[in-house]
DNA sequence: AACCCGGGGAC
DNA sequence: GTCCCAGGGTT
């Protein structure tokens, strides 16, 4: 028997019940594939059977607003995803009517939509014979062929997308890409892999050689960066003001309170001089509630220091503040993304003040 | 090639 | 704490 039969066997009796098994459905299958890009599948299976509930195919995508689409994806991280999906999804509607490319080069063409995705959509939608190689599948081949190449450079992508091709089943390459996934991710671990249970345990040269454990190569950590945010909780008659993050990078057009980024953190009366609070506070008299509201927001690429303050109008009258900032209570907040940190502060918010 | 982009769960 | 997840975009 061949690794691919063998494969194919095993898939048939150990794999996972998933929403987006039971269709080949370009849409429902392109959504999963980028809900779980560097994400679990225990943590996107609720987010994708939502995502379907409200938008079950692409037009009601691409009628949607980012806002509303952002929202769903509250909470999952990577928001470029979103971003990118909603942007691809009204361009398939409005110039393609609505249907999906069917080849690996012209998926390819679509933002948001990589090696790894272009090759998932194209073999389980429309049984194209493009291998996958997501991390799960680095993992196996690293394994299997006992490769000491990295991933993470342009010979170990080139080297691995051949061998995964060379293993691919013509005749199913759907069934075939998903089986290998599902091995790295129930069989081939990568701590403590259940080689005994491994329907390639005989053919994996790692295995043979006993370095199953020392394969495959990691890359290398990066660095994660502190940072220093000052939020201000500016509040009136349970009215607050929130802003939409507009710069380029982290957490884009999500919203959040007004925000000072600063080299390190510092005090209130510190900031006083700088221009946000300047304008904030324009016409209007602001004085500190209690003590701010301290929070390390731990990224996979960034150590957040957050500084929440909060503040109360004294003088003058609380107003949306052109584009920049509207005002909301929090019951609107719900109309909004917000990230995770901000969540965070609107729980310890409730918190204190359900004391009262 | 190197860096950026989230959040969570397993260990 | 470390690792890593059905990766992709930008520089």
């Amino acid at each position: 028997m061949s690794i691919s039969e063998k494969l194919s066997g095993w898939y048939d009796l150990h794999h996972r019940q998933l929403p987006w098994r039971h269709t080949k459905e370009p849409y429902r299958i392109w959504l999963s594939e980028i809900i779980l890009q560097q994400t679990r599948v225990a943590q996107g299976q609720s987010y994708y059977e939502r995502f379907i509930k409200m938008h079950p195919n692409i037009a009601s995508l691409a009628l949607a607003s980012e806002q509303e689409i952002l929202k769903l994806w509250q909470g999952l991280g990577y928001y470029s995803r979103a971003r990118n999906m909603h942007s691809t999804a009204k361009i398939i509607y409005h110039t393609n009517k609505g249907q999906f490319p069917d080849t690996f080069s012209e998926l390819k063409k679509l933002k948001g939509v990589g090696d790894y995705t272009a090759a998932a959509i194209a073999s389980i939608c429309f049984g194209k014979a493009n291998a996958v190689v997501d991390g799960n599948v680095y993992r196996v081949l690293s394994r299997l062929f006992a490769n000491p190449l990295s991933f993470y450079s342009s010979e170990g992508k080139k080297s691995y997308s051949h061998l995964a091709n060379e293993l691919l089943d013509v005749n199913d390459p759907g069934k075939h890409n998903q089986a290998m996934m599902e091995l790295g991710a129930l069989i081939c671990l990568p701590r403590n892999p259940v080689c005994t249970s491994c329907p390639l345990q005989n053919d994996c040269k790692a295995y043979t050689d006993g370095i199953v454990s020392d394969l495959p190569v990691k890359s290398k950590p990066n660095k994660t960066r502190d940072r220093f945010f000052h939020y201000f909780f500016i509040v009136q008659n349970g009215k607050f003001l929130i802003g939409q993050r507009k710069s380029p990078g982290i957490w884009k057009n999500l919203y959040e309170f007004p925000v000072i980024e600063h080299d390190r953190l510092i005090s209130y009366r510190r900031l006083q001089n700088h221009t946000i609070l300047i304008e904030l506070s324009d016409g209007i008299k602001l004085r500190q509630l209690s003590k701010p509201i301290e929070q390390i927001h731990i990224l996979s690429h960034q150590r957040i220091h957050a500084r929440l303050f909060m503040l109360s109008v004294i003088e003058g009258e609380l107003k949306n503040r052109g584009e920049e900032y509207i005002l909301v209570g929090f019951d609107e907040l719900k109309d909004y993304p917000v990230h995770r940190l901000m969540e965070l502060f609107v729980e310890h918010i409730l918190s204190v003040s359900a004391l009262d």
